[in-house]
DNA sequence: GTCTATAATTCGATAGAC
DNA sequence: GTCTATCGAATTATAGAC
């Protein structure tokens, strides 16, 4: 994959690619699955429409790879327990508001059953393999790595996709005081704490 | 509206309508705004699909009727001050376990904007008067509203439209004691504590 | 590699018969 | 009031010229 020995080849235009993932991700974010047409998409990257089926095969498979994401989770293991709500929530708004990756499958979620299922995948695997890093009863690892999701994806679905203004005036640093103990509960507290 | 003085008109076929309307939400709640269409929803309610646009004049107008939603919020300066948040997670959860028309809010708000513009009234206009109700300082309460609701907008999401199999599984009293605590903070405590 | 032309569907909406 | 027929527009996807 990242091999080029051959200094003759400095691939054609794999500018083309990024330049059409780019311009998904947009559109895939600001207008959720069904309505983001591929011409759209290719009239942003000023390409033509059929390069995207050439590129991608169909319109499933260029979503499948804009909306690739990682949620680049730290190593829990190495915060002081009682600093990982914070942790969590700073890394979270700090991670979405450079890469609308995120806000695109959250939009994508809502109408695409495979966009649901890649959700499910990303929060079900990182997110509770994160959880499980530290040591808490394994037993109730899945509920609160639930937990945890439905707090921070409530977050970014106020914020970014319907815009509640309060959610959208407030600042990070305030979110994240805020949204900290929360988190903080869910994954070392008790539910009556 | 409400003034049925003559036995004469029982009214003829409001039954088509409200057929429709049920039909409508069933679909909206399950598909999304665009990928639900007129020609199902009639196909499901029995009746011709022209009958929808002569009723409703247009998709926007059916979804428009559709979604009417009120919230339901009982009156909160009436409860107990330490029980807010226990009161508020369980009205919700059982507000809308019977009721797909917030999931049908939901999952269209996420791609279609007079969706997400309903939602921002429900949730800025119901949610931060009832909050406004018992005393805290008046300043605070939109955020402290916003909060709430990305809370309980998170909750929904993830039980209701992704479907996060540690949020399904999860019983209504456990979600009530794990939540209960969050939306209390929220409400009445400060970032800190 | 890039673009034109178009096939094949599908949708919202309209007109008009009965 | 109800239904048939259809329009016009938009979409994904394909075939093939250059």
């Amino acid at each position: 994959m990242t091999a080029p020995a051959q200094p003759t080849s400095p691939r054609r235009s794999d500018a083309t690619r990024a330049a059409i993932l780019r311009s998904a991700r947009e559109r895939f974010a600001a207008d959720g699955y069904e309505r983001a047409t591929i011409r759209a998409i290719a009239a942003d990257a000023q390409i033509d429409p059929s390069m995207v089926m050439r590129y991608y095969g169909s319109k499933e498979g260029l979503f499948a790879a804009a909306a690739e994401f990682d949620l680049r989770l730290p190593d829990l293991s190495a915060v002081p327990p009682e600093q990982l709500g914070e942790t969590l929530v700073r890394h979270f708004l700090t991670r979405w508001e450079g890469d609308e990756t995120l806000v695109a499958l959250l939009r994508a979620a809502s109408t695409n059953p495979g966009a649901a299922e890649r959700m499910r995948g990303i929060f079900t695997d990182q997110l509770t393999a994160a959880v499980a890093t530290f040591g808490t009863d394994p037993t109730t690892t899945a509920r609160r790595a639930g937990l945890v999701a439905s707090q921070i994806l409530g977050l970014a679905y106020t914020r970014y996709v319907v815009r509640l203004p309060p959610m959208v005036d407030t600042t990070p640093q305030d979110l994240v005081s805020w949204v900290a103990p929360t988190l903080q509960r869910y994954l070392t507290g008790t539910p009556e704490s």
